[in-house]
Order: C-alpha cells, then structure tokens, then sequence
DNA sequence: ATGGCTTATCAAATAAGA
C-alpha cells in the first residue's frame, strides 16, 4: 500500500495536479492539508471518478484536510480528543481528519503555523502539538499494537539541517526549541518518521517558499512528516519526497512525502 | 530591504502562509 501525505495548498486551484499525481504515483491513500475550501466547495467527485473515497473537512478558506483511500476508509474522525480551539469566538479549525484504510489508522493533520515567537498563534500551536501528544500516546497505552499513521504539515523544521541556513531562521517560528520538544514529544509517544530514513539531509526539504526563486536555489524547508506507530512502522519498505510535484506552473509550495508498506 | 509569490474573499485591499 501507498500512502502520501501533501499540504496541496488549495484543493480548486490543483485538482488536476493531484489527480496527475496519484495516476502517475500509484497513490492509494493520500492525506492533503490546506484545501482551502469549505466540505461543498471539495471537488469530491472528480476523485470519486478515478476510484477514490472521500473525506474532507474544512468550514472556511482557511486550513481544511483531506483524506482519499482508494482501499477503503471507515470510521472517519473529525479533530481528535482535546483539540484546542482558535479564534473569536473560540472554536475547532479543520486541521485533523482520520479514517482506517485497510486496518491503519491515518490522520491528516495541519500544525498551526505559529506566525512568531511573540504572536499568540505560537501558544495555539504548542497546544495544539501537546494535546495532539496526549491523545496519541493514549491510544497506544489502550492498545500498543495498534497501527497509527500521523500524516502532515507539522510547520516544524525538527533538526538544523531541516532548513537552507539556520542564520536565516534566527528568531523565528518552526526552529524554536520549543517547537522542536513539542514534536520529540509525538517521537517520544512512540510515533517514528518513517520517511527520513530513506531520504536523510541535508539539502532534503518539502517545501520551498513561492518568493525570491527560493526552489531553484534549493532553499527549503523538511517541515512534512508522517509519523508511524511502532506495529506500522515494521511494516515500511520505501520513502520519497517527491520534489517533481514542486516543479512546473501551478505547483504547491509544498511537495508531496510518500511511503510504501508491505 | 520593504513579504519580492500564491490563494481566497461581499472583488480591492487584506489576511494568511512559514
């Protein structure tokens, strides 16, 4: 089974692309971040057509995920346990959906940004992280064997070498220490990225900022991850960053993270 | 060096991205 994770960055402006890329990649569940559109707004039939079930969840043109399995998808879940809220009024932003395809639990999940260190969307998304931290471990406490997929845009460079020039990145978000404990936190909980290993940095990103001919400079960021409980992680065979989908007229700035499981 | 692209939105500036 092939499982991809890609924030594509508005789901109207890049159907075709993602419709082109499962064919050419042979996707059979992929989990996208920042559709940008509300549930009605989703192109859900153009997916239906090439054999794929649906769930998406989104409530503005901000955020919104998405999941496609064309090997089933049961028991979809909207937000997990605990998920902080946002905004005024405070309310839960479409950031986490999951489904089970084919007995594995997979979540697509869309980090808060955390805009600066000083902006109070940094304190959203350190909650975000450490709830989703809580909750996660809890599943693995009530059933350890369980096989658990953490898909997305976790808007954290975890290592130094996750970005073109740490100097750049002084005194800003995704680089923090505190960004960085709240995802060793999830490692810590038991859930290994499972893609890193078959694509090791440096220079190794998925995403490339749209400004200042930042992908043909090869300045990027490694900030998409999918993560994998310990009964599915035994189960990878093969991982790729699919840096061709950041190529061409109307790319996402992020690319696509994929891997294979037997 | 200033957000220098890209997307969405009550459609022209603004918000958001990271």
């Amino acid at each position: 089974m092939r499982i991809a994770t890609w924030n594509v960055n508005s789901i109207r402006a890049r159907v075709d692309r993602v419709l082109a890329f499962l064919e050419r990649q042979q996707v059979d569940v992929l989990a996208m971040q920042e559709t940008k559109c509300r549930d009605d707004q989703f192109p859900s039939a153009r997916f239906e057509e090439a054999g794929y079930q649906v769930a998406h969840s989104g409530f503005n043109q901000w955020n919104g995920v998405a999941l496609l399995s064309r090997v089933g998808l049961e028991d979809v879940q909207v937000g997990f346990d605990g998920m902080p809220h946002w905004g005024e009024p405070a309310a839960a932003e479409a950031r986490a959906i999951s489904g089970v395809c084919d007995g594995v639990r997979l979540w697509s999940l869309y980090v808060p940004n955390g805009r600066t260190l000083e902006d109070p969307h940094l304190g959203y998304k350190l909650r975000w992280l450490a709830a989703l931290r809580d909750t996660a471990a809890g599943w693995l406490a009530a059933a350890p064997e369980s096989q658990v997929g953490l898909l997305g845009d976790w808007n954290i460079a975890p290592r130094d070498e996750d970005v073109w020039d740490m100097a750049a990145f002084a005194g800003k978000t995704h680089v923090s220490p505190a960004e960085r404990e709240a995802f060793h936190a999830l490692v810590d909980a038991g859930f290994t990225d499972v893609v890193r290993p078959h694509a090791p940095g440096p220079g190794v990103y998925t995403y490339w900022d749209y400004t200042q001919l930042s992908f043909p400079k090869r300045r990027g960021m490694r900030i998409d991850f999918a993560l994998a409980s310990p009964a599915l992680v035994t189960r990878v065979q093969h991982a790729v960053i699919d840096r061709e989908e950041r190529k061409g007229k109307g790319a996402s700035d992020h690319a696509p993270v994929l891997f294979d499981i037997a």
